[in-house]
DNA sequence: TTTTGTACCATTACACCACACGGTACAAGT
DNA sequence: ACTTGTACCGTGTGGTGTAATGGTACAAAA
């Protein structure tokens, strides 16, 4: 495992982190099953805060790349290689895109579809 | 017509005014096809800039509550009363919401939708 | 000439949010 | 005792959008 963090970068941390592990996983680096370090050896070893570690493993067990075993540590979930491949952000950006084209070909105003979805998005009852 | 702004009012200047005129037709102050005060006229009355006041008119008239006939000025729409009662803001939220907690299931953050809606406003090509 | 709506340049203030950070605490396992 | 993931409280910075302001300019009609 050499991850590597660029403060320089303009990708967020987190996003840096998570995007490598997928990488390593891909290329056989890692396989399935295999331990990781747990969030606060990780955070000392990078030099980062727990917190950013621990936002990246938290994606990283939604999309099922790894697994979180409680108090046993974290390990490379089987499936991993496959759901690696799976990207979220595009179904995410379909979605939002076709909703958003409906809207602004409906004529309503860019300014007024932020305001709405501001709106929507601070209400947690949907 | 007699418009009143409040400075102190948390709500948009352009919106106190689109909301006035439309409650003004609505209560048949203001008949269809009766002339409005030009903008620069009523941003001097409210003592408003007219880029303001420009803007209420802008959305109004898309809304065809008013009907602006270029070099001759401003007015009520002919179909001002129906198009007053349409709420364009409804139909927005009903869409925006369908697609969001489309997302929300899907177990996308709160964060990557807004990160993922911010990045579609942004570029004009979609 | 003046007025009409409109378009472009710009700045200011304000508010929200993502990101990263710090500290503290917990239950359950080694 | 120590570590595990996780959850809560908080702070600060930077980016970005809204809202409102100002100035200038245009073509077309009165």
């Amino acid at each position: 495992m050499d991850i590597t963090i660029d403060i320089e970068d303009s990708a967020p941390l987190f996003a840096q982190l998570v995007e490598q592990i997928k990488e390593a996983v891909l290329k056989d680096k890692i396989s399935p099953g295999a331990p990781l370090p747990s969030i606060r050896q990780l955070a000392n070893d990078l030099r980062l805060n727990s917190k950013t570690v621990a936002k990246a493993y938290r994606l990283l067990e939604r999309d099922s790349v790894i697994q979180t075993r409680g108090y046993r540590g974290t390990f490379i979930h089987p499936d991993a290689k496959i759901n690696c491949t799976v990207d979220l952000g595009e179904w995410v950006i379909a979605k939002l895109s076709d909703a958003i084209s409906e809207l602004r070909d409906g004529g309503v105003t860019d300014s007024e579809i932020r305001i709405a979805f501001g709106n929507l998005m601070n209400k947690r009852t949907i």
